[in-house]
DNA sequence: TAATGTAGCTAACTCGTTTTAGCAAATCGT
DNA sequence: ACGATTTGCTAAAACGAGTTAGCTACATTA
């Protein structure tokens, strides 16, 4: 690789100091420069297609202009997020558009390396979006009373943590709504996965208020676990299968985790929406692919990284800190696996 | 934030220069340092919590620690890829371990503004992977003539690109060949994206090389396309039927694609595999879960990553320049969606 | 004409490391 | 005991930008 053309270069090409490079190029107000050397400046720069030193820039100004992307998933169930290249894709979309770049690194939860706070302490970036925390994860409440920009994109067990999420258990609250407004009674529950993520509970509490506010019983017996992984759902449906609770109706807080649970019926015979009803959550890019075509609760995953991107750049840029957490709208997505399937109807 | 504790801070503390401080945190051979002050430093490093700048040491280093993903995907197909999270966690578990960070870009083929070349230009990365490029990147042979440090993940129109992938028209002969052999001579395709990738194209090759070994005739009227999504694969399913060809098999090069084949399918009542066997590619996580689970080619998501990793990383630390390309094996899966499922055989 | 102002530029410092060259004191060889 | 070597450490240069303070030459004002 040929050497690096630096503001130098530049310079003395078109016969300035460096200084004068560097106010030319960066349009530094005050600066008084002749439309003549601006134009030579311009001129070197182009010919000799300069570049400046992201380094460099980034040792004087004191930022990175990079922000950290932490995911905190067990490695064996990272792939089972289906919604992260969406959040992915909002997020480096407004970190292109403010000249920030964005560094991916997943930390599993047992990793009790301080692994985010070293990259703040290294700085590698200069701020940090945090997917999945779990709802008690010191490593993030210590970061934020350090004041280390950090947005949440979930919720942990703490105040005034800026966030961006949705509203799980409204969302969870419409989506078994729904199942009771087609006349269900027996609705058993598998969560999206262990209770101590706080969307888990959020989700299980909209199953209970559901209930509760149509006079139905809640009764722990319909309650089953799901891990964010079709095999979890796939053993959860064994299970109420195997149960004998005979729901006529099943809200699966996850169609990652209903997937599997389809497949159980599937192997057992057992017709959706005919023998029972399904109802999923999170509206992954194949559910509407699905055989059934699953109902679900819509998330915007574009959007919150979106959401959050922004609010950390005006954070690190105009110095705003979130004040409110962005709570973001979902969407129930009404297909076929809850019983909506016109063509059968006639059967 | 508090201010940040530099080397100059611990040189006081201990008492020392901060030469020394920098000879004893980088064990720096050659240098003799006696154990007392060796452990006064240490020591003050861990009172102070110290951790070098990283933009320092890239500044001096001359080079960034830092690994850049480029995704080679128009956004909104990007999510379509189920397998970039497994490589990306290839990836980035190798970085992890070598000291590097992973940089994430999506950079559209539509988007001609060089992205990559200044990437390099700005000194942003110190190597690249470019995942899923289109075969005939001319920006990738320039910046390889330029010596720049790029594996790619996938491959091109171009010799001696270093590359990590699977022989895709093995695959796919694996795959149609597994069809023939089960008695099938009527086989359609539907490929996994269009032909200006060189995954498609070989992967049409190998459907073509198999029929063509079986002496069953190569019709173009059973070649239909898809664009990675779920979408596409409905579509040409669609097409298939209506084109009246009845096909008794469908070898679908891309198990996303096949998601929206089978959808497709099941709206209008053709069962799989008793009336219609299907053959999936790629594996993706979901694959086994599908009604019915998805027969398909299984690719070394993970491992792909893993490789792509470690040669960029063997040339930049030690340059040895990869010679050969790293092609990995892929697998063929037999589940059930070509006609093997046995509680049906009896039905 | 002398004082003041201003347009147009630059020298030199800064950021926090790594690394080179070299200095003083202690140790060695003869 | 005197030069040569080794030990243990440090001053200063370098990386490539951004930025502050200030300098010169010319124009303006009194």
């Amino acid at each position: 690789m040929n050497k690096r053309t630096t503001a130098k270069d530049v310079a003395e090409a078109a016969g300035v100091s460096r200084t004068t490079v560097s106010f030319v190029l960066n349009n530094v107000e005050g600066m008084r420069i002749s439309e003549e050397t601006r134009q030579k400046v311009l001129d070197a720069a182009e010919l000799l297609n300069y570049h400046p030193d992201a380094t460099a820039r980034s040792m004087v100004k004191g930022k990175t202009f990079i922000l950290g992307l932490v995911v905190r998933q067990e490695p064996d169930k990272a792939y089972a997020d289906l919604l992260l290249p969406e959040v992915m894709r909002g997020i480096s979309e407004v970190a292109g558009e403010h000249g920030y770049h964005l560094l991916f690194k997943p930390v599993p939860p047992e990793d009790e390396k301080n692994s985010l706070t070293t990259l703040f302490l290294e700085r590698q970036v200069d701020g940090l979006i945090v997917s999945g925390p779990l709802s008690d994860d010191q490593e993030i409440v210590d970061l934020m009373n350090a004041n280390a920009p950090i947005i949440l994109q979930g919720r942990i067990n703490y105040p005034n943590i800026p966030s961006v999420d949705i509203n799980n258990r409204k969302a969870a609250e419409k989506a078994v709504h729904h199942l009771i407004g087609l006349g269900h009674k027996r609705i058993a529950i598998i969560t999206n996965a262990s209770l101590q993520y706080s969307s888990s509970k959020d989700r299980l509490n909209g199953y209970r208020r559901a209930l509760e506010e149509a006079g139905l019983p809640y009764d722990e017996k319909f309650i089953f676990y799901g891990n964010r992984t079709p095999d979890s759902g796939f053993h959860a449906m064994r299970q109420i299968l195997d149960s004998g609770i005979k729901p006529t109706a099943v809200f699966i807080a996850s169609d990652t985790v209903a997937l599997g649970s389809l497949n159980a019926l599937y192997q057992n015979f057992i017709r959706v929406p005919e023998d029972i009803a399904i109802m999923g959550f999170d509206d992954i890019p194949l559910s509407m692919h699905l055989a059934p075509p699953l109902s679900t609760i819509h998330i915007p995953a574009y959007h919150l990284g979106w959401n959050a991107a922004n609010l950390l750049i005006k954070w690190l840029d105009n110095n705003e800190v979130p004040q409110e957490d962005c709570i973001l709208d979902t969407e129930i997505i009404i297909r076929e696996s809850c019983g909506s399937r016109k063509h059968n109807k006639e059967n």
